[in-house]
DNA sequence: GGTTGACATTCCAACGATGGGAAGGTTTAG
DNA sequence: CTAAACCTTCCCATCGTTGGAATGTCAACC
């Protein structure tokens, strides 16, 4: 079996499969005369295994940890519920961090009349919002804020800036 | 002031200011004689308004139109809502993306054992849990590809992964 | 034979946003 | 004078994935 055959039995890109064997999360593929890859139904079988777990989150090191231990015998499920649930611990992290975002900007939303005139309270919260509180007299510091800056802080930052 | 004290102002690291100005995030800053880039207080201004959204979860291009709208008299805070609601659809949609991971993960890990022996729901899920059957007569597809292959399949992927 | 198209190979670059470090110039304080 | 603390630019790394270019190989068709 070729790479493309691999790639559309297992859901892992060509690409993916190339790049798994560089960095040594699967074993270098045999090779034909023709120095094309070659895979067997048992390989087909691990990259499926590798595509789920990518799937459910897992990082490339992970997928190497639960690899070897799919592949041991002697393991013990305890091993494998170490990974998942440290795993878990990262998405929920992750996921208070975001709902931690999302709230904060319905509640700027929810303020924002979203009409034609200027006032904004989610740029409001921008502008002064968080302050890393550098020094406690915050308030004399700039009399007027923006303006003045001739020759500069007015143009660019817009339009095709990616 | 220099860019130190700009960051220290800001909260944005020395690192990223310089990047924001090679990507035309932020106009590039005045030069003193020495070529040490000058910040007014309107630019350390700027730089806060730009930390508070990255907090935020907001994407570089996002931040650009944030920007421009702010520095905009005439905009419309439905300008500034939407690129908020835009950006607060991304964020659930990751988060219910994580979510899902979580799910599957918890009820994977609550069937497994957790002790010293091999068995392990989590395994046989990555195993077998999302074959993306592609045609149902695969086996009929190819007799003999070429060389052969054997002498593979069975070792690697351990070790020094990362 | 020649040509075309679908494969395969390698290498290089990019994305988000950020950090790290090298190699060198400048300013400031002792 | 010297050492520390700045600043400058440039390159590299992350993480997982995709894209492309340039080249090689194979199969089929005319």
């Amino acid at each position: 079996m070729n790479i493309g055959q691999a790639s559309k039995a297992s859901g892992v890109s060509a690409k993916m499969i190339r790049y798994y064997e560089r960095i040594g999360l699967i074993a270098p593929a045999a090779r034909e005369a023709n120095r094309y890859r070659v895979y067997t139904e048992a390989d087909v079988h691990t990259l499926r295994f590798i595509r789920r777990a990518r799937d459910l989150g897992f990082s490339i090191p992970q997928i190497g940890r639960l690899v070897s231990l799919w592949r041991d015998p002697k393991r013990s499920s305890a091993d494998v519920k170490a990974i998942a649930a440290e795993h878990v611990a990262g998405l929920k992290r992750k996921i208070q961090e975001l709902q931690a975002m999302v709230a904060a900007l319905e509640d700027l939303a929810r303020r924002c009349h979203g009409d034609h005139r200027p006032e904004c309270p989610i740029l409001e919260d921008l502008e002064g919002g968080a302050a890393p509180a550098p020094e406690p007299d915050c308030a004399a510091k700039r009399a007027r804020p923006a303006a003045s800056g001739r020759a500069r802080a007015a143009g660019a930052t817009a339009g095709g800036v990616r």
